[in-house]
DNA sequence: CGTTCCTCCTGCTAGC
DNA sequence: TGCTAGCAGGAGGAAC
């Protein structure tokens, strides 16, 4: 599952293989993967085509190519980027053209190099349809200063704790205004991004937290620790996946599995907590599963369910109301 | 408005 | 052996 630092890998090999080349031909297989392209994937195609890739980007689990648009006429050039997002299960490959096509490849862009040879393509590959391409205008970065773009539609993603426009402090303030679980609250690519559920439960077993306790309820230096550590076993991981792809094969599905063993909690059900040697558990949450040690990370004392009764006679949570 | 819940999709695995 | 049910989960938008 690609979060943060499999994206990374990706646009780290993006930039060394795509930057710099041109977009030729253009096969859009299907309509899913097109789907946030409002145009349809005949539009997409044809914008796509005899545009450059002059840059690779990142926010959180978000990837965009910042596109040159040779087009005569056109009207606002240099501010077009093709968004990618993976998904659950997307892969951006480039290889031969003459590679066989795989089952699951929805878009190829056939690619030229600046001394004009051809034959390789990037490959938009994904099993599961989760992730798509779309085109989108670039904007100026609210998050980053008036120099930076970011497509318009991401405009609501937060910095991820990697990026320098990500600002920790700005981020504790905002969650502790938040009355949600802090796992949710981790969750949310608005507060912060790139997190999914496997560096989710990482972060919350370094800092012995457990998933449902509340925003409100922990202390700044707890919030700020928390994503100290969400940071640093991002960054651990991207360490680690860095050196897995080789030259004609961005290698960017999360699944491969090189930081797995790594892991303290995600997928440990049973196993021993490596720091107290209790069985982890595995938790039902938002439809999904969370793993935790019970003795490090012991559930939150008082289970309130804000959903089915929020009346609190004693008014103590209520601050809005006068 | 803030927060929670539902849905999209397909390959693999467990269980009968 | 072959079938089905369950699981994986990012993110938008509906629902409350």
């Amino acid at each position: 599952m690609p979060e943060l630092p499999e994206v990374e890998v990706v646009r780290r090999g993006l930039a060394d293989h795509v930057v710099g080349r041109s977009v030729v031909a253009v096969d859009i297989r299907g309509h899913r993967v097109a789907r946030r392209h409002l145009a349809g994937p005949l539009d997409l195609a044809d914008r796509l085509t005899g545009t450059t890739v002059v840059a690779a980007r990142r926010r959180g689990k978000y990837l965009w190519l910042e596109l040159a648009d040779h087009a005569a006429g056109h009207g606002d050039p240099d501010e077009t980027a093709l968004i990618a997002h993976l998904g659950m299960s997307g892969q951006m490959l480039v290889e031969p053209a003459d590679a066989p096509l795989e089952k699951h490849a929805h878009a190829v862009l056939a690619l030229r190099d600046p001394d004009g040879s051809e034959g390789l393509h990037l490959r938009f590959v994904d099993q599961r349809t989760f992730g798509g391409l779309y085109l989108d205008d670039l904007v100026t970065d609210t998050f980053a200063g008036a120099d930076a773009l970011i497509p318009s539609t991401l405009a609501h993603i937060a910095p991820d704790p990697l990026e320098t426009a990500y600002d920790q402090a700005s981020v504790v303030r905002r969650m502790k205004a938040r009355h949600t679980q802090i796992k949710r609250a981790l969750l949310d690519q608005s507060l912060v991004s790139g997190i999914g559920n496997i560096y989710a439960d990482e972060a919350l077993w370094r800092a012995r937290l457990h998933g449902e306790r509340m925003t409100d309820a922990l202390t700044k230096p707890v919030l700020s620790a928390l994503l100290d550590h969400a940071r640093d076993v991002m960054g651990e991981a991207l360490g680690k996946g860095g050196t897995s792809f080789d030259a004609l094969y961005v290698n960017v599905n999360g699944a491969s599995g090189y930081f797995e063993r790594s892991l303290n909690a995600y997928g440990r059900e049973g196993e021993p907590c490596r720091r107290c040697g209790r069985p982890m558990r595995r938790e039902a949450f938002m439809n999904r599963s969370s793993f935790s040690c019970p003795r490090c990370q012991p559930r939150p004392r008082t289970v309130r369910r804000t959903a089915t009764s929020p009346a609190t006679s004693s008014g103590v949570r209520r601050s809005v109301r006068g």
